[in-house]
DNA sequence: CTTACAGCTTTGCTCCGCAAAGCTGGTGCC
DNA sequence: GGCACCAGCTTTGCGGAGCAAAGCTGTAAG
């Protein structure tokens, strides 16, 4: 049976989960503010989420300047990737039993 | 886009998740020793979750006497089915994303 | 130099999951 | 009948987390 404890509590959120699926779906790095207007959060909100995700060593962030407005960039690590990729494995099994 | 804010609060969350995974999983309905188990929760913490859950008019439950110990059968309603559906249909688009 | 904007921090409120303890009514056993 | 046990359920309290609101800093634009 599904062992639900498995599930990642840290992606499991549905904010957290918003940013971990966009920035697993492309190769390309998020700026802040498309992350922003894409999973319409605040910015205070929208930060401490992904602060979470860094702390949790999900996701890095890099701040460029110089070339126009200022904007960070942020991407997936490979640990990052591999939690969400076991989180969706559980999804599956969900699925699969639902129906 | 996938528009997360419709995830289903009530659904999201690991313990109800649980829940109602196994209800839909097949068509009787489960006593209530038997989630206690599989879920591996406390009493007080199953009962919780399932109070809400019928609040939200996701599953009834009922009580039967008589035969050997008392028990009490969960069965999803037709909005408890519906919401799962729904649910399930935005875990899939989560999934298509990410790979 | 002044305004505007991007990113980020801090504070505080509110809500929720969860553990712990206890209560009630039905059941088995002597 | 009387006693112990178990199923289901309620209540209380604590800790943690989401989120809004406000403000701060540094960079770019005009």
């Amino acid at each position: 049976m599904i062992d639900f404890s498995k599930l990642d509590k840290t992606i499991h959120e549905k904010a957290r989960l918003g940013i971990m699926t966009l920035l697993a779906s492309r190769a390309n790095p998020w700026p802040f503010q498309d992350l922003k207007v894409e999973l319409e959060m605040s910015d205070g909100n929208l930060i401490t989420h992904i602060r979470t995700l860094e702390q949790a060593g999900y996701l890095t962030g890099e701040k460029f300047t110089g070339d126009g407005r200022p904007q960070t960039l942020y991407t997936l690590t490979a640990a990052g990737r591999k939690a969400f990729v076991d989180y969706l494995a559980i999804l599956e099994q969900i699925l699969n039993l639902g129906k």
